[in-house]
DNA sequence: ACCTTTTACTGATATTTATCAGCTTTTTGA
DNA sequence: TCAAAAAGCTGATAAATATCAGTAAAAGGT
């Protein structure tokens, strides 16, 4: 974990930000836009620095604007476990703060970030009943949960290898957003993260990962990692 | 799976139902009560019987009277995962009506069991904006995401004899709601149920069970297994 | 209560995955 | 740009877990 500094950030206008329209968010009237405008505060992070953590209560809610964040859970020993790595347009922190729990999975940079906040307060003024963002807020909640049932299966059944080829096919997605030219997508993530997503010891991922090389399905430079054939990684997760 | 049938069950009033108090329907309002009372009907589903299947679409939700229900998805070769165990007061499929879209588990019942199924509209009904009840199913969502988060990191960190161990633990909560006396409680699942609980194979299963066994944490008589020793159980989910 | 079917169990073995140690390369920050 | 630190990699080995085959026991239905 590098030293970083956070640092206040010139403020976005949700209104023209990119990632507003794939957000919960996007769904806001251009009154409630205004109104969360002056609420908010944009911040830049460094890359390894903490938006917040594991057992720590929540004071609002985070949404991303650029950069990729990664959201994890501390097993044992301290051992991360990589439960999403979030990207632009994604909302942080709003589940806890509705539960009224302290967080259960910390947040930290993996890219320099921009970050918008908005105050507790000002978040449950939105969350009025009979909002629509109130219901799309529960649908987003229940899909996920949904989600969380299929990784779970995933983890409980398939190999190390097959879920490694899953984790490659998911950050492809994650990291698509942005350069999509030619469905050649490079994901810069350290062999550890690599392997705290997949649930396995980073000597085995690395192992997998010449695997795939061998096989084909990606290339590596350095610590990128480029995926070459999909179909074959999807074959892989299965087989 | 059994061959069984279900019949309708004479119907039992929500208010005097002894598991709605631990329910999310727990904070309605009597009112509201009465109107749920008339919508719902009350069936009686048979061991091995199906409530709803995975990828067919929702028409209402569940609401366990008595019994022990499986919650389960398909993964590769049929083999099922399973995500809870649900028992007396839990409320079932609300979540894939809500997202609007096809199951995404099924529910098996591994006991004869009591279950009220509450159509639909009716259930929108009560669902209205500004309800506490609205508020209620948020909270819950959102803290089943939290659990859901635990129990992968679990699932990815923790070995094979560590999860059978806090499987174990669970299902003592599960079934220690009714027969409490000393703390010890039957388990009555199949090796292989257990086995899909805690994501490895039933022959790895059985060799655990017999390695608790040999340290005094359980006792088993035949299909049964009661909980010695909790202490030494969670010590072993985590050494 | 009996017979059939299903489930439980055991041993042998193969496979997967983790762990440890040492070395190399890359990244980072001054 | 350069040195220190961190991350990446490799091989050897140990440990955990899965698989397969066969037998024993228990559950379930009539």
């Amino acid at each position: 974990m590098s030293v970083a500094k956070k640092s206040i950030h010139s403020a976005i206008a949700c209104e023209f930000c990119q990632s507003h329209h794939r957000s919960l968010f996007g769904a806001l009237s251009n009154a409630e836009l205004d109104q969360m405008e002056t609420a908010k505060t944009c911040t830049r992070y460094k890359k390894g620095q903490v938006l917040f953590h594991e057992g720590t209560r929540p004071l609002g809610v985070f949404c991303v604007n650029s950069g990729k964040i990664k959201i994890f859970r501390l097993g044992i020993d301290g051992k991360e476990q990589i439960i999403k790595v979030s990207a632009a347009g994604d909302l942080l922190g709003y589940k806890s703060l509705i539960s009224e729990q302290h967080y259960n999975l910390s947040a930290e940079a993996l890219d320099d970030c921009v970050v918008c906040f908005v105050p507790k307060d000002d978040f449950f003024r939105l969350l009025q009943p009979g909002s629509s963002f109130y219901m799309d807020i529960l649908k987003a909640v229940c899909v996920e949960n949904g989600e969380m049932a299929n990784k779970m299966t995933q983890l409980a059944q398939r190999s190390v290898r097959q879920r490694a080829a899953l984790t490659l096919l998911m950050l492809k997605d994650t990291y698509g957003l942005e350069h999509d030219q030619e469905g050649e997508i490079e994901i810069n993530l350290t062999r550890e993260d690599l392997a705290n997503i997949v649930g396995t010891a980073t000597e085995s991922l690395i192992r997998l990962l010449n695997e795939f090389k061998k096989e084909e399905l990606i290339e590596t430079r350095g610590r990128k990692i480029r995926i070459l054939d999909s179909k074959g990684l999807l074959l892989a997760s299965k087989r």
